[in-house]
DNA sequence: CGATCCCGCCACATT
DNA sequence: AATGTGGCGGGATCG
């Protein structure tokens, strides 16, 4: 029988066929009559482990060992049909046994017959792999375990891995949406820059010595990259995670041990990664002692990961034969390139290039992120369901907090970000839902990549200057070290960081954000990130399917993607989501033409949300564990700057002055921001702004310290607390001028003295980095030449209290469209900080037409030199 | 005997 | 408290 169904099934495809086998199977046993037709139908029920159906099963059969043969043949059969000619063989093996020999061979199914690597393709043949968008195929992880007939248990080994490439989210308490592949190239592209940025250097140098480096390997890899690893804080936070709430666990494991693997590979110019080298980068902390035992462990996951991939053809076992000895080893065979520029990416993302930059975004933002639990959860309602890992659990229904706190940690870790941000994304665009959301939307998610950007240099900033007091909270300390890149750090002037994006967050509830997308042509194309941003954002919003989820979502943030028509979705949505919101919207942008086409405006929109998450993806790696401690991160991010700067210092310049170069074509790009409430302040609002227009910049540092700013994000007054912050970056301080340019475009620079004062905010976008900055007015006097302005980061000191959420964002284009800052950001400069606060605020305002500048460079920049100016009096006084 | 990795206990999270 | 998740590692199999 068996037999037959093998020729048959053979050349089948795949699809799902499944229900056929298992009838088959059934058949097969002896029990059963060889096959039962009828059973066919009933399949599903047949399915031994059901309860029920194994109660029955059970009572008529003699010997449930006779089911589990059944089971097991099913299993594989399923297998058979699915592509896999390879396992074919296998399957044969096993049909043949079972079929002629029923009870030894069934007792002894083999071990492969139970294979993750073959439920996986079981699992795999059920569904399409690249979905109709519409169609939303969703997955009960108890009907699946039924049907494949396995532990729930293993289910969950196969949705994790799938979970982390973005084929499926979780949606529900037992439920998990497919999504198919459609994103998958997006979702690698993500993983391989933010690969880059944490595992760069590392896996040259593995590649290179590799052997060898066994047990140096740790030492390096702390020299190397001490940053993405942030010992410490892994160490800490995992501790913490477990007395604390143990909340992080969860997310630490197989999500973003399978992402940072996927990564590995990307980043790897072999395209082999070795389980031994695998397991030792991917052990964080400090791997160096290791006991024997957690590397054992480690390497036990890596397995179950790498069944996973090999069953959806991404990877293969190999075996790399050192001077040692021949070691287990898997190679790549998915997808190197991405669709998208990748070129770019490439290129670039070989040392220097921008690379470090967004990583530093990413990682800030994806700590920002972390930090507020909040967000996340947030996000997570907002996004509805979607599945974000982060929110995951939640996604359902609360957009709560509850426990945020623990997930600071946690979203450090959380690499996941990036898928998260990616669903939002897609939801977000579902959600714009407009006419068609998806493929209107612009993927958002593109633009998260860009987002990211930020900060880091503000954190780094904070925390040598001010270190304390402010953040109290992991937040702050998340948002720090988020390794920031470095870039902040780099002192050595050169933030290489790109800016772009501005991004924001906020806390609380109210909150809202933006960013700012400009930068994101320049980002992306400075940066690889943004680069996938844009393809992805095309084939997202293809592919991405509705998503959804469940809810709408109903974010805060909107993402704009798309730019126009976003626009009002966006604030639609929002308003769904909460009324109260106030947010109201943003914006805008006006675009500028888009430049780049790529660059989409939407995409910027979405970058903020996105960013975020992918923010975190990125960061996890390198750091996100670390993320949790504050203390150490600073080291880190210093560490991380370096090796930013390393890479490039100036190293984006090409980039940059490419696109400094567009951004001057463009007049700018968008950026936006806004926000605000209502009533605001109590909330927050905001926003801001954003891009930098290079122009302006360029001027700008011409001599004053130019500002963009990028974003903001004010928090309410309330909020005393708040925090918030961020920034930044930075620029650059000496570069010429197109880096100058560059930077400031991107970046924007506020110092914001005030901060000091409660209220905060902000952030910012580019990157900045200064080195560190006093809190103060600090105006770094290491930028002569620019009189950038930094901003001090704040920290907020209520971590809890801020979100990130919501982030409009808004494509490049934009246009201001308004920006209710009149009252409220009056308003909350008062509340906060007179002085300079204001004058930060108020700039804009005071400027004029928020519009103007975000219109014109020409415009952009008066006001920006205005409000330089402002700034730097009133706040910074550097000079 | 080392490489794989299934299995399922059990802690933690979510309902 | 019940149920969902998923870390983790013993120890069985494979090669």
């Amino acid at each position: 029988e068996n037999i037959f169904d093998r020729s048959r099934m053979a050349p089948k495809t795949p699809i799902k066929n499944e229900p056929v086998d298992l009838s088959k199977q059934k058949g097969c046993t002896p029990e059963r009559n060889p096959i039962t037709p009828v059973k066919l139908i009933d399949r599903p029920q047949p399915d031994p482990w059901t309860p029920t159906a194994n109660l029955k099963m059970l009572v008529s059969a003699a010997s449930p060992d006779m089911r589990d043969r059944e089971k097991k043949k099913e299993l594989f059969r399923p297998i058979e049909n699915s592509e896999q000619s390879d396992t074919p063989a296998l399957l044969q093996y096993d049909m043949v046994d079972d079929s002629t020999v029923d009870e030894f061979e069934k007792q002894r199914p083999s071990r492969k017959q139970k294979s993750l690597g073959l439920l996986c393709q079981k699992f795999l043949a059920r569904y399409p792999s690249y979905p109709l968008s519409t169609e939303k195929t969703t997955i009960s992880l108890d009907e699946v375990a039924s049907i494949l007939g396995v532990e729930r248990r293993r289910i969950y080994d196969i949705v994790n891995v799938l979970e982390s490439l973005h084929l499926v989210s979780r949606v529900a308490k037992n439920q998990y949406c497919w999504h198919g592949r459609h994103n998958l190239s997006q979702t690698l592209k993500m993983l391989q820059e933010a690969g880059e940025l944490q595992y760069g250097e590392l896996m040259t140098f593995f590649q290179h010595k590799e052997q060898d480096l066994e047990y140096k390997f740790g030492e390096r890899k702390k020299e190397t990259i001490p940053d993405s690893q942030d010992r410490p804080l892994l160490e800490f936070s995992e501790p913490d995670c477990t007395s604390a709430s143990a909340n992080s666990r969860k997310d630490k494991s197989l999500r973003i041990m399978s992402q940072k693997f996927v990564m590995l590979f990307l980043v790897s110019k072999t395209k082999i990664v070795t389980l031994d080298i695998a397991a030792k980068i991917l052990i964080e902390g400090t791997q160096d002692t290791v006991d024997h035992s957690k590397f054992k462990t480690k390497v036990r996951r890596l397995y179950d990961i790498a069944n996973v991939l090999t069953s959806l053809g991404l990877i293969k076992k190999v075996h790399v034969t050192e001077e040692r000895g021949r070691k287990p080893a898997f190679k790549w065979i998915g997808p190197v390139e991405f669709p998208g520029k990748t070129d770019e990416l490439r290129g670039r993302s070989p040392t220097s290039d921008p690379v470090p930059g967004t990583q530093r975004r990413a990682c800030a933002p994806y700590q920002i992120c972390a930090t507020g639990k909040q967000r996340f959860t947030r996000h997570a309602s907002f996004n509805g369901a979607q599945p974000c890992e982060g929110t995951r659990r939640k996604v359902s229904s609360e957009p709560n907090s509850p426990r945020q706190e623990r997930q600071d940690e946690y979203s450090s870790k959380m690499i996941n970000l990036a898928a998260v941000c990616r669903q939002k994304i897609e939801e977000d665009t579902r959600n714009p839902g407009i006419t068609s959301p998806l493929s209107l939307l612009p993927l958002p998610g593109d633009s998260d990549f860009c987002v990211n950007p930020l900060p880091q240099a503000v954190f780094p900033v904070v925390q040598a200057d001010v270190p304390s007091p402010s953040l109290p909270n992991g937040i702050s300390s998340q948002a720090l070290h988020p390794s920031m890149p470095a870039a902040s750090k780099t002192e050595n002037g050169k933030p290489t960081l790109p800016p772009n994006q501005s991004f924001l967050c906020f806390p609380s509830s109210s909150l809202f954000m933006l960013c700012g997308g400009l930068q994101e042509n320049n980002l992306r194309e400075t940066l690889p990130t943004t680069e996938d941003v844009g393809n992805r954002r095309t084939e997202a919003q293809a592919a991405v399917p509705p998503a959804t989820c469940q809810k709408r979502s109903s974010h805060k943030c909107a993402s704009p993607s798309a730019p126009v028509d976003d626009e009002e979705p966006a604030a639609k949505k929002q308003t769904m989501e909460q009324s109260d919101v106030p947010l109201s919207l943003v914006v805008p942008k006006k675009p500028f033409e888009s430049l780049k086409a790529e660059s989409t405006p939407g995409s910027g929109c979405t970058s903020a949300v996105h960013l975020e998450a992918f923010h975190l993806d990125l960061a996890s790696p390198a750091a996100p564990e670390a993320a949790d401690k504050e203390s150490t991160k600073p080291l880190d991010s210093q560490e991380q700057e370096k090796w930013s700067q390393n890479k490039d210092p100036d190293g984006p310049s090409p980039g940059k002055e490419n696109i400094s170069k567009e951004n001057a074509n463009q007049p700018f790009l968008p950026q936006y921001l806004y926000v605000q409430p209502t009533a605001g302040l109590s909330s927050f609002n905001f926003l801001f702004s954003a891009n930098q227009a290079p122009g302006a910049i360029s001027l700008a540092a011409s001599q004053l310290p130019s500002l963009s700013v990028p974003c903001v994000m004010v928090p309410s007054a309330a909020l005393a607390s708040l925090p918030l912050f961020c920034s930044p970056t930075i620029t650059s301080p000496l570069s010429p001028v197109p880096d100058g340019s560059f930077s400031a475009a991107t970046s924007m620079n506020f110092s914001v003295s005030g901060l000091a004062s409660t209220t905060p905010v902000f952030i910012g976008t580019t990157a900045v980095v200064t080195p560190k900055v006093s809190p103060a007015p600090s105006v770094d006097p290491q930028q002569p030449a620019h009189p950038t302005l930094h901003l001090s980061p704040v920290l907020a000191r209520s971590c809890s209290a801020v979100k990130l959420d919501s982030p409009m964002c808004v494509g490049h284009p934009v246009t201001l469209l308004k920006l209710q800052q009149p009252s409220s950001t009056p308003l909350t400069p008062k509340s906060i900080r007179p002085a300079h606060h204001e004058a930060f605020f108020k700039t804009p305002g005071s400027l004029g037409d928020p519009v103007a500048w975000k219109k014109n460079e020409g415009n952009q920049t008066r006001n920006a030199s205005s409000v330089q100016r402002r700034l730097e009096i009133s706040s910074t006084s550097p000079d």
